[in-house]
DNA sequence: TCAAAAGTGTTAACCATACACCCATGC
DNA sequence: GCATGGGTGTATGGTTAACACTTTTGA
């Protein structure tokens, strides 16, 4: 079933940047490749666009039928399209990432058919294709655009302690916070809302969890309000 | 001389948003299509990739090819994918988005081949495609990315008085500013280096121009230094 | 001499930073 | 009772925002 066309064009696929944020480490999920070129090495999920799919559909797609995610942030970060960055033949990549709440994904990634796994984001295997340099740029993104939109919440479980929001910030902008300040800001913006419930199953005293505010933020955002950490 | 393929494949295409700045306005360049979908209809210069260049080298070739433009500021925008776009077929395309000294490219617009033309950001005909989309995700780019890089600079003359610069920043971050205020800022960042000419031709007091230094804008990024404004 | 824009400093409000101790809990 | 992180306030310095008049030049 073949497909002529009158002049030649490159494939087209996507390629997906997981994140995920667990113990203080920022993860990345990697699936380890069965086919020929870079057979064995670990890769970005990611597949060929369908013409019947938006390209975000395809990305959203190719996540479910390899990780099982679904449901999740997701955002086109760039378009890789060097000459020879596919060794076959001329392949033009879209890439995207995407911000998981690990605690609710945990266990999918091991069982699975294809071998998926996380890693840590300064602990990468050599990748296949120009995977790092993707990677790379969606780390620099995630980094760049945590500062100036609440997309950290992506990567926390639905309520999370100050501290841990903390951390993440830490990790990201590659600083320490002190911890009055930051929690001064943060809860100044009114995007929290403070829960009843506390951490379970901690050596020592429990801190208070902490929800977001999407709703809110949409409010305060039409009223000019800009988040800035 | 037809090129035939196991499975399906979208075209793959580039559009460029060129922005010029003149006189307090922001512009952007537009191509008068002759051809069949929507001939005669404006439209942004852009065409398809061929297979032994990048994407950005094809929206460079375009450009060159359909508005005389070279060696200007191009960066990638975002790549639009939606199932019907064209009415044609599918086609899956790259937008990016350049910066022109207008000064230096005023003539070639209107005489070339193609029927080109500036138009003001804010007085835009319907166009074809999505290409409003593009366009608007493109000034969004924009307006957002003046604030935090020093690229407002590529929109203007080698040199150019601060007022000029004030008012491409009004129009960017539309808001008005104080003028003394946004003197002691720019200046104080230490990257615009004062010229020993003037204004010529103007029916008042002529200001001092100014060039942006961006070597020492290298150095001082390197230092931890960032533009903002 | 008038019009039009250039150029120039100071003050007050606000915001960001630095910083240290007590508290609650589980072991 | 001790180790671990949770939770809290203040003072200071720096940054930003508001604000008006004089100067230069050409018409």
């Amino acid at each position: 079933m073949p497909f002529t066309y009158e002049y030649p064009r490159p494939a087209l696929t996507v390629d997906c940047v997981v994140f995920g944020f667990d113990e203080g480490d920022l993860k990345v999920l990697l699936i380890e490749r069965d086919l020929k070129p870079f057979a064995g090495r670990w890769a970005l999920p990611g597949g060929f666009v369908n013409l019947d799919e938006t390209i975000d559909t395809a990305a959203r797609r190719e996540l479910a039928e390899e990780t099982g995610l679904t449901e999740i942030y997701l955002e086109q970060l760039y378009t890789f399209g060097t000459v020879d960055r596919d060794p076959r033949e001329r392949v033009v990549s879209v890439a995207y990432y995407a911000l998981v709440k690990l605690e609710d994904h945990r266990p999918r990634a091991a069982t699975d058919a294809r071998k998926a796994a996380w890693f840590n984001v300064d602990d990468i295997p050599s990748l296949a294709f120009d995977h790092a340099e993707i990677l790379d740029t969606a780390l620099r993104r995630l980094k760049g655009k945590v500062r100036y939109e609440p997309i950290g919440f992506e990567l926390l479980p639905e309520k999370f302690p100050l501290s841990q929001l903390q951390h993440l910030y830490e990790v990201c902008l590659e600083e320490p916070l002190d911890k009055r300040n930051f929690r001064k800001k943060i809860l100044g913006m009114g995007l929290l809302t403070e829960t009843d419930e506390v951490q379970q199953d901690v050596a020592h005293r429990a801190a208070r969890l902490y929800r977001f505010d999407s709703r809110r933020y949409q409010q305060l955002k039409k009223r000019g309000f800009s988040f800035w950490l």
